[in-house]
DNA sequence: TTGCCTGCAAATCCTTTGCATACTG
DNA sequence: CAGTATGCAAAGGATTTGCAGGCAA
């Protein structure tokens, strides 16, 4: 059930907090809760934006936000991605590790994962004696719905 | 030969500023020369900087490396890569598509290519309906100087 | 000569930091 | 209570833009 992956997620998320000397505080689990909530990828400001309409008597700054990605990407409960200038959108990591089609035209994202891939890679790494912790595949171009957006507009539908 | 190779860039980058009712100027020039001969990835400030030292007559803003670069890109004479916060890195796209190993310790990038994972990816595509344009792989970790590097001061070599 | 280019500096965008106050443990 | 966390505003770093003079076509 859901709301129990979200207790063990918040108790995963406290024990890091209290080995860390950092404090629980209202802020920090709604942005949690946030990215539990909505299992899609934020911008620090999507985010904010987010949270500020949900629990309008939360105050919570912009700075706020990013302190706290930077403590969930520290221990890896949130992962982020980086794409052109757009900067940084984030997730929970909570999903095994998946890499990205990302549609240039509307900007949606949709996830994949493949062994076959990933197994390719450790062959290439050994190959150069490099130790990868971590990847980014991220294959860009239209996705369907754009495509025949595209299509319609060529038929030039009346 | 190299020299001829040079040539035909540099033909096809004044055909494009024409096509496009751009001038051709001695900054871009020296630009596209820099990444031709030194066949590494830049940021735009090394760029600069590089052809500063070469060229310390040509007086050469950081603005126009940027303008520059965002032309080259656009016309898909350079690519980029980016990552971390670190801005972007450009490269001249005349060498055969590749993907990059990333040492986070020292910053180097090493480049290959693998025809297996192209297929794989045009396969996943191909599954989402989705037309890819361009692909993004980046491994990241610690490369094998790195390595050593952390293992002689394990041993504590004195 | 026209209109794009340039360097410079100012302006933006995204992210981080400093500070005084507020809150957690 | 001590020590963090917060919001706000200021500071930073990277990139873009506005402008007046300079240069390519």
């Amino acid at each position: 059930m859901s709301s129990k992956n979200y207790e063990q997620l918040l108790v995963k998320f406290k024990e890091i907090l209290k080995n860390q000397n950092l404090k629980y505080t209202a802020q920090r689990e709604m942005i949690l809760k946030t990215l539990y909530k909505n299992k899609k990828h934020f911008t620090p400001e999507e985010l904010q934006d987010n949270i500020k309409h949900n629990y309008p008597k939360l105050n919570i700054g912009i700075a706020t936000v990013y302190r706290t990605l930077n403590i969930l990407e520290k221990f890896k409960i949130v992962t982020s991605i980086s794409f052109g200038q757009s900067g940084k959108k984030y997730e929970l990591a909570i999903k095994p590790h998946h890499d990205h089609l990302i549609c240039d035209m509307c900007g949606s994202i949709i996830e994949f994962e493949d062994k076959d891939i990933e197994k390719k890679q450790d062959e290439i790494a050994t190959k150069y004696g490099f130790l990868i912790t971590s990847h980014i595949l991220q294959l860009h171009g239209i996705c369907k719905k754009c495509r025949n957006k595209l299509k319609e507009k060529k038929i030039g539908i009346k």
